[in-house]
DNA sequence: AAGGCGGGGCC
DNA sequence: GGCCCAGCCTT
């Protein structure tokens, strides 16, 4: 029997209730799709919810202040792909009268959308026959039609897009789709795929020759570089001074505790200090160590210490635009990510429990 | 073609 | 502690 019959059978049964799949709406999709990239279904279902009940529409979202876009994406990671949203749906909204697209080369031009998303929203929303190959469906079929190629190369990518659109459902490219990737989610699993219960183990060459658990090859990793950093938590009263992270890079334009890299040596505290002073303008007191505490990202480890700072109250700097004297009330509307969010619970705890005073 | 970009769950 | 995930963008 071929593939697309045997996998839509499996999935009428199998298919599971997820929050985005309640109706076809093409903004649902989308914004679904988004947060799906390169993150867990689990780890998407309560960002979902609290979006839509947000930004229940397109226009909903286009007409939203940035900020308040990305704080609804602040623990998902990946913060690019909210701008990109937030400036995709703008795009819809000025130029396709707030319609989504229909075809492959409108909407792979919109931010943020790229091969995959653009064919998971037109094969699901608008039911065209269009592959949407993710990391699930490519290693389904690297095991299907035993691929030895490294899946990431272009050549391997290239051959399992002709295979995907041979064997994609003509009716029913979406459910295609979407069977595809929860099989690869629930049965084809990277390590030890549960083939006794896959509806495809008849037709998969690797599970023929015995080699499931060898497939796909896929080359690793560099393991992450290390750096050292001190971060201030500087206090005047109930203000806190915070800084916003540049527009690119790493955690792009989110806010965090003024930092700075500190070498290996024991001048970790001068440096500091000096640093502070060179981009805050500010000139502070060291009062005591709050918290410590490893971050790994997946090309880079932050070995970063917090330290409560006393703001010198005859040096305060005003605020410019990536620094900011806030209290609890404003910081609340601004995004943290990373060790700063940790460090940004740390204080609200502290500040439900006591007064700032039981910081002296 | 390669590297940057988060965070969390699972083994 | 390593691996991997409903990838995209820039260089």
């Amino acid at each position: 029997m071929k593939i697309a019959q045997l996998l839509l059978t499996w999935y009428e049964n199998s298919k599971r209730d997820l929050p985005w799949r309640r109706d076809k709406d093409p903004y649902k999709i989308w914004v679904s799709e988004i947060m799906l990239q390169q993150t867990r279904v689990e780890a998407v279902k309560p960002y979902f919810d609290r979006w839509m009940e947000r930004f229940p529409d397109l226009e909903s979202l286009a007409e939203a202040e940035e900020e308040e876009v990305v704080r609804h994406w602040q623990g998902l990671g990946y913060y690019s792909r909210a701008r990109n949203l937030l400036q995709g749906v703008r795009e819809v909204s000025q130029s396709y009268g707030g319609q989504v697209p229909q075809t492959k080369e409108e909407v792979i031009g919109l931010a943020g959308i790229g091969d995959y998303t653009a064919g998971a929203i037109l094969s699901i929303a608008y039911n065209k026959k269009e592959p949407a190959i993710d990391g699930n469906v490519l290693r389904v079929f690297s095991r299907l039609f035993c691929i030895e190629e490294d899946i990431s190369s272009s050549a391997a990518k290239k051959a399992i897009k002709q295979l995907v659109t041979d064997e994609m459902s003509e009716e029913h490219p979406g459910d295609f789709n979407q069977a595809l990737m929860d099989l690869g989610s629930s049965i084809c699993i990277p390590k030890t795929p549960r083939c006794a219960v896959c509806p495809l183990a008849d037709c998969c060459c690797a599970k023929r020759k015995g080699k499931e658990g060898q497939l796909p090859v896929k080359k690793k990793k560099a393991p992450p570089k290390a750096v050292r950093l001190m971060a201030g938590v500087i206090r005047q009263g109930e203000f806190f001074l915070l800084h916003q992270r540049p527009n690119k890079g790493l955690l792009a334009g989110m806010w965090e505790f003024p930092t700075v890299e500190i070498g290996e040596d024991g001048e970790a505290m001068d440096i500091f200090r000096q640093g502070i002073q060179e981009k805050t303008g500010q000139v502070i007191e060291l009062e005591r160590l709050l918290l410590q505490c490893t971050h790994i990202f997946s090309h880079r480890q932050w070995d970063i210490s917090f330290y409560y700072c006393i703001a010198a109250p005859d040096k305060i700097v005003p605020n410019d635009r990536e620094l900011k004297w806030v209290n609890r009330t404003d910081w609340e509307k601004l995004s943290f990510a990373g060790p700063h969010r940790k460090m940004e619970k740390y204080l609200v705890e502290k500040n439900n429990q006591e007064s700032w005073q039981s910081f002296e």
